[in-house]
RNA sequence: GGCACGGUAGCCAAGUGGCAAGGCGAGAGUCUGCAAAACUCUUAUACGCCGGUUCGAUUCCGGCCCGUGCCU
């Protein structure tokens, strides 16, 4: 029996401050659609201003899913990302509707799209165990462990590349199989049935610098750094760690004034921009959109496949 | 005006009588359960100026210029 074919998920990727959410916005009303976040910092409550979340204005006028999941103080991992995208994303295209994906997270965009092998979470315990291994008797040490039980895993990771050495070791010593072999059984998107399209906003580096920075300063008009003060020693690491908020630890800690602060911000996030750039520019999948909003969004309707509302 | 300290790459900064650390930035990349993270590569003929000592000075000496602090 054949299912009814299912809407193209539409996903829009692109660096920060290039105008993705804007467009989702313009997308979703023309084709009768609903927004899936997939930004890794816009999941955490009470971050708001700092992640730049959508207004309350546009989560009227379309519903948005995967923002505020956890508490700033939860651990989140791209596994649980996964699982609740499909959520919604079922959810969505079970009332006929269309799915308009928008985020800077590569990662995330990179395992709904590209699948998430199947091998399991991390273990607290092991991963102890290894960091303090690294720490006391050096990563050579654990590299070499790895190159001895998983050289093809070794051989792709850089002896420095502490994270991924230790993660490689967890898998291994957690299942007794090598990540790569996990890897195999990873399931991309249209094997799961689902059609899709992804793209990308492609602005001129100077413009989006340009953007950000004036992003950056309408952040701290918006109240920025109260924000974050309410949410100091309230972070998990991870959360902590969001541009925005890391720069102004220091700030309440009085080792920085506020103007420096806010020019490490506009930097940050500058450089973040550059690595999402670099990030989505090898996947060849992804159709670059450049001119006025109007254009890209006609463009993105005609590629959809679908009649405009 | 006097005294003290300082002047090293776009910025910060270590250091030595004989190949001048590092960090930030910038550029290019990697990425499978912390990803706004982590990691890699590339990048600068940089020692304030003028003399002196020396085989050799960024380093020692003298003068000058500039900056900072203190004193009058």
């Amino acid at each position: 029996m054949k299912e009814t074919p299912k809407n193209p998920i539409l996903f829009i990727v692109g660096p920060t401050g290039a105008g993705k959410s804007k467009l989702a916005i313009r997308v979703a009303r023309r084709l009768r659609g609903e927004i899936i976040s997939m930004d890794s910092m816009q999941i955490y409550r009470g971050m708001d201003i700092g992640t730049d979340k959508p207004s309350r204005w546009a989560r009227w006028r379309v519903p948005h899913h995967l923002f505020d999941l956890v508490r700033p103080d939860q651990e989140f991992s791209v596994y649980e990302y996964r699982n609740r995208f499909f959520e919604a994303a079922e959810k969505i295209l079970g009332k006929g509707k269309t799915v308009v994906a928008v985020g800077g997270t590569g990662l995330y965009v990179k395992a709904v799209v590209d699948g998430l092998s199947p091998h399991p979470g991390k273990d607290e315990g092991i991963r102890n165990r290894l960091e303090k291994i690294a720490a006391e008797e050096g990563l050579n040490l654990l590299y070499a462990r790895l190159q001895k039980a998983d050289p093809g895993v070794a051989k792709r990771l850089h002896p420095n590349d502490k994270k991924r050495i230790i993660r490689a070791l967890e898998v291994l010593e957690l299942t007794g199989k090598s990540l790569a072999e996990w890897e195999r059984k990873t399931i991309p998107l249209e094997a799961m049935g689902y059609g899709y399209r992804l793209f990308g906003i492609r602005t001129g580096r100077l413009a989006l610098y340009k953007a950000i920075d004036r992003r950056v300063d309408c952040m701290f008009r918006k109240g920025m750094v109260k924000e974050a003060f309410r949410l100091r020693d309230k972070l998990s690491a991870t959360a902590a760690q969001a541009i925005g908020y890391r720069e102004l630890w220091g700030y309440f800690e009085g080792k920085a004034n506020l103007v420096e602060v806010r020019e490490k911000i506009k930097q940050h996030t500058r450089n973040f921009a550059k690595k999402q750039l670099i990030w989505f520019k090898r996947d060849s999948r992804i159709v670059w959109l450049s001119g006025t909003e109007k254009e890209m969004t006609d463009r993105i309707v005609r590629m959809a496949g679908l009649p405009g509302k």
